[in-house]
DNA sequence: ATAGGTGCAAATGTTTTGCGGCTTG
DNA sequence: CAAGCCGCAAAACATTTGCACCTAT
């Protein structure tokens, strides 16, 4: 195991600092809270979570962080409707959100051959693309009555527990 | 020409006597303002393309009136970021946008492959598209060097001015 | 007449900010 | 020590709503 000390960075601690960014007691919490989080937090969600660990720290340096914090490209924003902004650590590969509209669950999964498409499509049009974002918001389906499943399902999904609304 | 009655319904205020909806002097000028508007425009824009043909209509008006076409699918909210919802007309096929980053504009487009490989996705993890959503923000390209460009452009472009921000 | 609209102003919910004091590099 | 943070409470926004009149149907 990684012997928890104490003072130990965090992964987006340690980015943090790599873009030179002054370390606080709350920073170092905030990107403690971030790094541990699988699912896509909204700014209340972070501050409950770090407020745990030390109730020194305001909603409003949760506001000032999250938001310097995607400035850097460290994390990113993320809009699954709903008002509040969600937030996730920034990725290697593109990937996308199917969001359950039943439960409100978020799934993620990947596929190149949409990155590459949309590529396309702003180039076809005259543009560089900048970003992109979709979202797929779907009902899960009432079960595969008989017909040849097996091994149906799929490699890239990894869905996640965040049933808040 | 059209000969431009006074009373005459716009199409969206057609849509809505259809829908049963009370025709109200001020649900008219918004239905006859949306019906007119090319681009995407917000409440508060809205706002003001009404009161200039009105001026007893208030903004807390428009933001009912639109909350209501939506809900009866006449109207389609879009989120292009900047804080604010914009409004369009629900049309028949599936397009979607392009956001020109440095100006603000939007460029629409179809795409008929995309919309059944978001059906295919949500399929393969087990989910049943109920909507989804997607959208390019990019860069204009700064002019085709040299090369084969002539018929460079494109059909299904249409561009639109909409630089606010 | 009556269900439903409307204006106005107050209320909401989320995110930002001004400011004096405190911490990090 | 200077630049940059923080907490707090107030402010800023976009959007919604309660209430007491109006008005299409």
């Amino acid at each position: 195991m990684v012997a928890a000390g104490e003072a130990m960075e965090s992964r987006i601690g340690r980015m943090c600092i790599e873009r030179g960014l002054k370390m606080t007691g709350q920073r170092r919490v905030i990107a403690r809270v971030l790094s541990e989080a699988e699912d896509h937090p909204d700014v209340e969600e972070l501050y409950r979570r770090a407020a745990a660990l030390d109730s020194r720290i305001s909603v409003a340096t949760v506001y000032r962080t999250v938001r310097l914090l995607e400035e850097k490209g460290i994390l990113e924003r993320r809009d699954f409707g709903g008002g509040r902004a969600r937030y996730e650590a920034t990725e290697d590969g593109d990937h996308y959100h199917l969001i359950d509209v039943d439960t409100g669950k978020v799934v993620e999964f990947e596929d190149a051959e949409h990155t590459a498409l949309m590529r396309r499509i702003a180039d076809r049009l005259g543009f560089e693309l900048v970003s992109h974002r979709m979202e797929l918001f779907a009902r899960r389906k009432p079960a595969t009555p008989v017909a040849s499943d097996g091994a149906a399902a799929q490699r890239a999904a990894a869905s996640k527990d965040e049933s808040r609304r």
